[in-house]
DNA sequence: GCGATCAGGT
DNA sequence: CACACCTGATCGC
């Protein structure tokens, strides 16, 4: 939540997102998104009376913005003082103080955000320099530098103060998977269920925000299911949000609320009370969209989780991770950066850690270092970009994230340079790309200790907090290991404990023999049809979760089928890439024939031509490049984001050999994978003595990017 | 009766 | 803890 008091040091006589105390004297205001935390004070009484007075005060937002506000009637009284600014079209503004006569002129620009629909930054050149408001946002790493208005020339702008938004900026949040990836996990998910029959309907447990039109589009459009949700008058003027979401109920996903919808939904009923249609029951999953949940794990492909018979939750992230904050800070690298939000556990001291070797103002005590401005990226090849700047950066910098080396996209991906359609998929890739996380514990292993970070996430869902314990997390940030992910496990455990580390144990409970001996044997599951329709269940979990693996082979679809004890046995499921491929294929092998990756170039095709639609609606990249570059660097981003992937590829080598041999279920998963996780053929699992070094190097910060050679991997 | 604030919930 | 709200109770005007 933003506790950025609404002025900034450089420019005080205008107040941006807060409306309240000394801002009411303010001689302009910006709003950057629609979100309450960011209007305090908007509606007040005393700011009302100000505008009555005043034919000068404005408000300055986004047209989409504006659109939105306008809608709700509370904020009518706006309406002769707001002026919708183009994004990305500098506009000159005067400050006029009403009762000196006093004028400042200033250039405010709108750079997308891509928080929520019309949310924006707002970067302002004035007398006292250039400084940026970020609002909200979240952009893929390499994002900043596409933005030509973020440059002057090539060259991106001398930039006196950063005010950013720091909500994720604690290194447990190292990684949150990027918009498309929680897309794709989502649209498989739902595809799968509302395609067994028309009564199989998915609820979108979104909060009430702006944030989630993105997802409903896509699923859309993807699908050609239209979205229920309560209101949608304030989309009456964006056709491309408009006609994908309805207020007939009679439609396969719904988004729409009620203030006891949970209760509802235990009870089977939709949030707008639909519980059958034509007389016949629905049968309802819910899907939880989360953020912090998924941010410590830095699995790429476990965007959808499965917390009970019929409830899942699906990453999605409104605000950018620790890892893209630092790597659009570092870009624009400005001498003072301010953090509009304190993180989580964080104190404004810690953040500023983090943040501050990002900027220039820190480097007194420092022999003076040539660190050139970055450079405008009109064609995105990120890999290269990423790894120059990082070089050009302190050594602040890099104790602070020891760099890891990025291996080129060839090497880590053969697959995905060739046909990504791939439909018959590489066997082998298709194993290597086995999640990391398992899906089921075993009573034996002790993983509580990485779960932490789950009970954390919120709210409800009390189910998962004892079920979900088996997700490991592993940052390649030594800050990030002892603040979070390892909690305390680690580098205790690799310095003491002489023992195998933990992981072993882990890895282990992947194989077969093992998992048959768990839940796997669960009852059911083939004789389906049983009261409820679940999601199965066969997928008993563990292997078993892996509905796919060993049911959809057989059968042409999920059983349904009560779960009796899923609550007390099951674990919760993580649903991986291939899991939702399998799924894909065994609930109609022919509605399977998408690809994913078909579906992700679509996606990506799409929102390229709808780019100046999207802007405006900050979900979009903003660089303006043609479609197949659009794609390539989503690609490419993926392959930037490998600071956490190189680690990733590691435990998806060593998981791989241990997991169970249903290949041709998961054949085509790597064609998910393709653009997540780099995979590695010949994967092995490592021995004991090599994992407590590679564990250790992990603490150590060290590189432990692996090599060719097996062999090289973990010395 | 309204708004601000806080506790509690999701 | 808070994504970003919402509801309800209390207090002050």
């Amino acid at each position: 939540m933003s506790r950025f008091g609404g002025r900034m040091r450089e420019y005080p006589a205008v107040s941006i997102d807060r409306f309240d105390h000394d801002n009411l004297r303010a001689r302009a205001y910006f709003l950057s998104h629609c979100h309450k935390d960011h209007m305090k004070g908007l509606r007040a009484p005393a700011l009302k009376r100000r505008l009555e007075g005043s034919l000068k005060v404005k408000l300055y937002c986004s047209p989409v913005t504006k659109e939105l506000l306008l809608t709700s009637w509370k904020y009518k009284f706006w309406e002769n003082h707001i002026v919708a600014l183009e994004v990305e079209t500098p506009t000159q503004i005067s400050l006029v103080d009403e009762t000196s006569g006093e004028k400042e002129d200033i250039e405010v620009t709108l750079l997308p955000a891509g928080h929520c629909p019309g949310s924006v930054m707002f970067l302002f050149e004035g007398e006292n320099g250039t400084v940026l408001y970020t609002g909200d946002f979240r952009l893929a790493k390499g994002e900043a530098a596409r933005m030509e208005l973020l440059h002057s020339g090539t060259r991106v702008k001398d930039i006196q103060s950063v005010y950013l938004d720091t909500t994720f900026c604690d290194p447990k949040f190292y990684h949150i998977p990027s918009r498309e990836e929680c897309l794709r996990g989502i649209l498989e998910l739902v595809r799968s269920w509302t395609s067994l029959t028309r009564y199989h309907v998915v609820w979108l447990n979104c909060k009430a925000a702006y944030g989630y039109e993105y997802l409903f589009i896509n699923l859309s459009e993807e699908l050609g299911i239209k979205v229920h949700v309560n209101k949608l008058d304030m989309f009456r003027n964006m056709p491309e949000i408009l006609y994908h979401v309805t207020t007939d109920r009679r439609t396969q996903i719904h988004a729409c609320r009620h203030p006891r919808d949970d209760d509802w939904f235990r009870g089977n009923r939709l949030p707008c009370g639909m519980t059958c249609q034509n007389g016949t029951p629905l049968h309802v999953i819910s899907i939880k969209p989360s953020t912090m949940w998924f941010g410590e794990r830095i699995k790429k492909t476990n965007v959808i989780v499965r917390t009970g018979e019929s409830t899942y939750r699906a990453c999605f992230s409104f605000h950018s991770s620790y890892s893209e904050i630092k790597d659009f800070l570092s870009y624009i690298h400005p001498v003072n950066v301010y953090p509009n939000v304190l993180p989580v556990g964080g104190t404004e001291d810690k953040v500023m850690e983090i943040l501050k070797p990002l900027c220039r103002s820190y480097r007194r005590n420092m022999e003076p270092r040539y660190k050139p401005l970055g450079t405008l990226k009109r064609v995105h090849k990120r890999d290269s970009s990423d790894t120059d700047e990082d070089d050009l950066f302190d050594s602040e910098l890099i104790s602070a994230r020891p760099k890891i080396p990025k291996r080129p996209r060839e090497e880590s991906r053969p697959s995905s340079t060739g046909q990504p359609e791939n439909a018959e998929g590489n066997i082998n890739e298709s194993r290597e790309s086995y999640e990391v996380t398992t899906a089921y514990t075993s009573p034996k292993v002790d993983f509580v200790d990485c779960e932490e970070s789950n009970d954390d996430d919120d709210e409800d869902d009390k189910e998962e907090e004892s079920e979900i314990n088996i997700v490991q997390v592993l940052s390649p940030e030594p800050d990030a290991t002892s603040t979070s992910n390892f909690n305390g496990v680690t580098s205790d455990q690799q310095e003491s404990n002489a023992d195998v580390p933990r992981w072993d144990a882990f890895f282990k409970c992947n194989k077969p023999e093992e998992s048959s001996e768990n839940e796997d044997n669960f009852p059911s599951s083939a004789d389906a049809c049983g009261s409820q329709s679940l999601f199965s269940d066969s997928d008993g979990v563990s292997d078993s979760t892996h509905i796919s693996s060993q049911n959809s082979s057989q059968s042409t679809h999920i059983s349904e089928q009560g779960s009796q004890g899923w609550d007390s046995q099951m674990d919760t499921v993580l649903i991986t890439s291939q899991e939702r491929n399998a799924l894909d294929f065994g609930c109609f092998g022919k509605g399977g024939s998408r690809t994913v990756v078909s579906a992700l170039q679509e996606t990506a095709k799409d929102s390229q031509p709808d780019n100046s639609r999207w802007k405006p609606l900050g979900q979009n990249r903003s660089c303006a490049c043609d479609v197949a570059c659009d794609l390539k660097s989503k690609d490419c981003e993926k392959d930037a984001e490998a600071g956490t992937a190189h680690i990733q590829d590691v435990l998806v080598e060593i998981s791989d050999s241990s997991r169970t041999p249903d290949l041709e279920l998961r054949r085509d998963s790597q064609s998910s994978s393709d653009f997540e996780i780099p995979l590695t053929p010949d994967a092995e699992v490592p021995q004991p003595d090599k994992l407590h070094s590679l564990y250790k190097k992990l603490a150590a910060g060290e590189n432990i990017m692996r090599k060719q050679s097996p062999e090289d991997r973990y010395n």
